[in-house]
DNA sequence: GTGCCTCCATAC
DNA sequence: TATGGAGGCACA
């Protein structure tokens, strides 16, 4: 019987089936391959094996050669990516083309030659010739007439070397630069290029092109060598905590960020010990070389980011297997080649940054979940407050929740409503005037960039908002722009307001970074004030050294290096972290407020909260004697609340987002769409919707949601197959287990 | 008819 | 993802 191989590509479609020469061996599940694709060629991983019919076995194309004698891909985590798709709802080959880093794309060498006693073929029967040279290598293949081969180019690089030795033609006084240059290059061997050996030699570049051109020296290529990894400062932690524990579900929370990763560190030594790699997955890049630095003074610790080129990757995917190592990763890092996983660890579980906004739309946890189960290893999650999820799971059997003391901290509260100063209360100005007097720092973090969250007509109420969506465009006053944050479409101000003519045109709503810093520069003179947010990022090495000033900052702040002599830190605005109209919001605003201090570790700053809500429960948790108390009940209040919904730790939540250019087209869709789900789900699933998104129009775009959560365990591929794949008029998105989910609830 | 652009289906 | 074909548009 014919062996059908399927294979895998990095492109949004499920596997494709090749055919497996009928001389070859069957190759192991993990291996990439090398197949025909179209006019060239493609690298696929081999991950199933099948026997087919000898029909089907003349329609299929036969893979070409194999690449790996060991899988590139472990088996565990092939069968992961499967299972992926099939719980993301997504083609596999999309799960892989999101987390595997490298490995895919080598640039491949190709070449064919005629099999022995066949002559009426143009092909050397004798020599390798490039395919590329042949032009109708398809057909030659489907007969059977020719061999080929396939390497991976390896990766040369150009440098400059001695080509024949000084002779009495440079003896010359005019020549001197150009012996001093090569008696250089003898004394180095090679330099990377002609500017490099001139800077070096000290001798000018002319010098050195009159010796190319002379035949002293010439460029060689050589293997080029390993490319560096990217290094990390080095940071000690001055805490010790001992915890080990056999749980194989470990939940890290409360403390401080050293803390948490103090917690981890008896576990890591225990898994290196026993030869074990330790997987950590972090949300976002600046956490991944926080906890590098922390750990790689202890344990050997390797980093894999999205920064990495190429090289870099297949350099580290190389260094990997060598021995037991810590491996500090996104999520790049569940497709790692670590063959002894002894434990996963998620760093900061419940930040937002582990849902992946494109592809599968995957949450790293949830990975990292599947990847445990499916290989047996513990998995620990850290965070400053435990997920509503991983309490849940830590009352079941072996779990453990290790609480570490929440920090004391001094909060104060300023109530907005009753301030006539916006956006910054006289209480917020007075701490501001003493942290100026004592020569301290102050952090200020405002909920968005720009001047204001809008520009309106005060005579007539008109906001100005964006010609492609629905939101109105944010104002920079020094710009003089009005620029919309879903399309960055930038517009200039208008004169006069379109609606009625007047010309007072003013900034409305929130308040962002430049105003609330022309606000304070206008109120405290005197104090150096600076700006952090994605649009202006100012260098802050002076308040590093411990200078005073004060940050502007957003949230691009948090993943700034922390200053070291702050002794406020204020949220100019609360309230709009309760503004998400999601069910975590709440959870989410208090994990915030407990991690503010880590924008000033090891310090006890003052923490001021401007709101027009003080009345917020949340306020009570913060000014409670007993934080703990207050916390824990808070937490399991949300659980309960969760429970009577019939949300998420409760149940499984999906979103079906569907959009189109043409609202009436967007509209009938979804209701077809979701008529049919009703359909096919039964009581199977509790379908909501369909509703317009937060925002109904982006980019011209026109949106509506369905919810559906899965009340029986069916898995969304079950309950979806309706739409899966989807083929009709309108873009249809699905998001298992969606985060900002803005309007669903109450 | 040509050139250029966008949209969209398709890949074994 | 990447490629090519279909269809639209401007221009000669």
């Amino acid at each position: 019987m014919p062996i059908a191989l399927d294979i895998l590509f990095p492109i949004p479609t499920p596997a494709f089936s090749y055919l497996l020469p009928f001389d070859a061996n069957i190759p192991s599940i993990g291996v990439r391959v090398v197949v025909p694709w179209q006019q060239g060629l493609r690298i696929g991983l081999l991950v199933g094996v099948r026997e087919v019919g000898a029909s089907l076995g003349l329609e299929l194309k036969q893979i070409i050669t194999v690449l790996d004698s060991q899988p590139f891909v472990l088996p565990k985590q092939t069968e992961l990516i499967l299972e992926l798709a099939q719980s993301s709802c997504s083609p596999a080959g999309l799960v892989l083309s999101t987390l595997l880093a490298t490995g895919l794309n080598e640039e491949l060498i190709h070449e064919a030659r005629a099999i022995e006693g066949i002559k009426d073929i143009s092909i050397s029967t004798e020599h390798w010739v490039l395919a590329s040279q042949l032009d109708n290598i398809n057909l030659f293949r489907e007969q059977g007439l020719i061999k080929e081969q396939i390497r991976i180019v390896p990766i040369k690089h150009k440098v400059l070397k001695i080509a024949k030795p000084i002779d009495e033609n440079l003896q010359g006084k005019r020549q001197l630069n150009q012996r001093i240059a090569l008696e250089w290059l003898d004394s180095v061997e090679s330099v990377a290029s002609g500017s490099e050996l001139a800077r070096q030699a000290d001798v000018s570049e002319s010098a050195v092109r009159t010796l190319v051109k002379k035949g002293y020296i010439t460029y060689v290529e050589e293997d080029a060598p390993e490319p560096a990894l990217p290094s990390y400062p080095s940071y000690e932690i001055n805490k010790e905590i001992s915890f080990l524990s056999d749980a194989d579900y470990i939940v890290i929370s409360g403390g401080s960020k050293e803390e948490r990763i103090a917690a981890l560190y008896d576990g890591i030594a225990r898994a290196l010990a026993n030869d074990r790699s330790v997987l950590i997955i972090a949300p976002e890049q600046s956490l991944i070389a926080e906890t590098a630095s922390y750990l790689q003074a202890k344990f050997p610790t390797l980093v894999l980011s999205g920064e990495l080129n190429d090289r870099q990757r297949k350099r580290l995917w190389h260094d990997l297997q060598e021995q037991a190592v810590v491996l500090v990763a996104s999520y790049f890092g569940f497709l790692a080649p670590l063959h002894k996983l002894g434990q996963i660890i998620l760093i900061e579980e419940s930040s937002s940054s582990h849902k992946l906004r494109s592809g599968p739309r995957l949450f790293s946890p949830s990975v990292a979940k599947a990847l445990a189960k499916k290989i047996n290893c513990p998995i620990i999650l850290t965070d400053s407050l435990i997920s509503a999820e991983s309490l849940l799971l830590t009352k079941k059997a072996n779990a453990e929740h290790l609480q570490l003391p929440y920090l004391e901290q001094r909060y104060y509260f300023s109530d907005m409503s009753s301030s006539n100063n916006w956006p910054l209360s006289a209480n917020l100005l007075q701490v501001l005037n003493q942290v100026k007097d004592r020569s301290r720092q102050a952090i200020l973090l405002s909920p968005r960039r720009g001047y204001s969250a809008a520009l309106g007509c005060t005579s007539c109420g008109e906001i100005i908002s964006c010609p492609n969506c629905d939101l109105s465009l944010k104002y920079y006053q020094e710009q003089k722009k009005l620029r919309c944050h879903q399309c960055s479409t930038e517009l200039s101000i208008p004169k006069t307001c379109s609606n009625c003519n007047s010309y007072e045109l003013q900034a409305m709503r929130g308040a962002g970074t430049e105003w609330i810093l022309k606000t304070v520069k206008r109120q405290i003179p005197g104090i150096p004030v600076y700006r952090y947010d994605s649009d202006q990022r100012d260098d802050l090495s002076a308040m590093l050294a411990g200078e005073a000033g004060v940050v502007v900052a957003t949230s691009a702040i948090l993943r700034h290096q922390p200053l070291s002599n702050v002794s406020l830190i204020a949220l100019t605005l609360f309230d709009s972290l309760l503004a998400f109209s999601d069910y975590r919001a709440e959870e989410e605003a208090l994990r915030t407020v407990l991690s503010l201090n880590e924008l000033a570790p090891n310090k006890r700053p003052l923490i001021l909260l401007q709101s027009f809500q003080l009345e917020h429960k949340l306020f009570k948790i913060l000014r409670a004697s007993d934080k703990l108390k207050a916390i824990n009940s808070f937490l399991e209040e949300l659980l309960i609340r969760r429970k009577a919904y019939n949300y998420p730790p409760y149940s499984k939540i999906a979103r079906i987002q569907i959009s189109a250019k043409d609202e009436q087209i967007a509209y009938h869709e979804s209701n077809r769409i979701f008529d049919t789900l009703k359909i096919h789900c039964k009581e199977h699933a509790e379908l909501l919707g369909p509703s317009q998104m937060a925002i109904f129009r982006i980019r011209n775009f026109y949106n509506y949601q369905i919810f559906i959560s899965d009340l029986s365990s069916q898995g969304f591929d079950e309950l979806l197959k309706p739409i899966i794949p989807y083929r009709g008029q309108v873009r249809v998105r699905i998001d298992i287990e969606p985060r900002e989910i803005g309007g669903f609830l109450e």
